[in-house]
DNA sequence: GTCCAATGGCTCGCTGACATACCTTTGGAG
DNA sequence: CTCCAAAGGTATGTCAGCGAGCCATTGGAC
């Protein structure tokens, strides 16, 4: 019974140290915390993470290792984001089911996180915040494009005033960008990109539910088709 | 910055103890797990859930102190879910931000199932799933609906095939099911709530992805009316 | 020049959780 | 009637992770 394996399943999806180790990276790939950022500083990020000190520790010197991060010491230190960052060896094996599983969560949460934030008021913050994302969007060179997308897509998310909604975006984002970097990220795909995001962005600020969640439908469709075209 | 506080949220929602009792009451209490029914066993549950089977044990106990389950050792022995369940006492207070956090992600994840459902091509397995989960739901008691209710609507995601869009729903549920019981549940409220089931699930076999989600939009739109009106 | 607050770096004892192995009960197969 | 497979019940040694405290470094405030 499939619906048993969705209930049952594991309570922990690793060890503390391993999850530490995802959510500081998800927080990197995703650009939350950018280039030459600076992260919480220890006691008070392990006490956000709900996890020891001492695990943290052990998680961010792997991050040390793996050159995402560098830490420095006295009053105003603290551990920063490298710029440029290395680019992780992509694995090239893919589970199909894995694929269409990570894609299905993505169209789903983000499809409703757009319409739900169309349906708001949304504060000037808000506002400003989603414009500025997109603008950051637009300008965004290659290497960093991945990085402002997350961010437009998560303030979007943000826009519904739900942190746990926020979350189940930024999951599903991260699945499904650990898959779109094994595939190439062509320009014109790019510019195409963009011209959509301002077109959901309008929508949102504009408050035209309907017309926000076709417009991310049509959006996630696109960056899925060029996934399972490469990929499968 | 509230982004960083959904990306940095606890790693662990508790120990291992609390989290595989949470996990076994939703199943009871998402009827998944119906009255009558046993459990997987202890080693087999054990794996799945990732804990000890120490963990799991004292959880099941904690679950039989307070009346859900009982164990009979012996070969077709097991653990097996209580006839009549216990009936939870509700806390009287509600922090509106967590009432409208549930509301919302449980309103993009549950149309965004919707929708996606009905763009797949249902296998006979999963349709007639569909429609006697929608039977059992019409014909269900005062007692039992809740639970008929949330086998229904879990349907509906599995219809997906999507596992992790499936465990997203069973959790969303779960958090409104816990603030639905502090409201009283009234016979005309649940004659319209299986008219829309009713809607609902025909969109979704009919193949009508933009009607099966302004369906349960309109379905979820009700429920949580009622709560803002109960609780607010 | 001195002080100090904020940060990363380190150590140690305690507890929760785990893996593993074995015991007990039960009801059907033969 | 006997046996045995499958289930719950129990005991033990090990280790990851935690809390708490202290040390080392740094740069600004005074």
């Amino acid at each position: 019974m499939p619906l048993q394996d969705a209930l049952f399943r594991p309570v922990r999806a690793g060890n503390a140290f391993e999850e530490t180790v995802e959510r500081l990276m998800q927080a990197i790939r995703l650009g939350v915390v950018g280039p030459g950022e600076r992260l919480p500083a220890e006691r008070d990020l392990a006490t956000r993470l709900g996890v020891s000190r001492v695990t943290l520790r052990e998680a961010i010197r792997s991050l040390q290792d793996a050159g995402y991060v560098e830490s420095r010491r006295g009053r105003y230190g603290g551990t920063f984001v490298n710029s440029p960052l290395p680019v992780p060896a992509p694995d090239r094996r893919v589970d199909p089911a894995e694929l269409a599983d990570a894609l299905t969560l993505r169209w789903a949460v983000e499809t409703g996180a757009a319409e739900c934030a169309a349906g708001r008021a949304l504060g000037p913050v808000e506002r400003r915040n989603l414009l500025s994302r997109l603008a950051e969007c637009r300008d965004a060179s290659v290497d960093s494009y991945r990085r402002k997308d997350s961010r437009l897509h998560l303030a979007i998310a943000e826009a519904t005033g739900s942190a746990s909604l926020t979350a189940a975006v930024a999951d599903a984002r991260t699945r499904v960008n650990a898959l779109l970097d094994r595939i190439p990220l062509l320009p014109p795909n790019l510019a195409h990109s963009n011209e959509q995001h301002e077109l959901i962005v309008t929508h949102i600020v504009a408050g035209d539910p309907e017309a926000a969640r076709r417009a991310m439908a049509e959006h996630l469709d696109g960056t899925a088709l060029l996934l399972r075209g490469f990929l499968s």
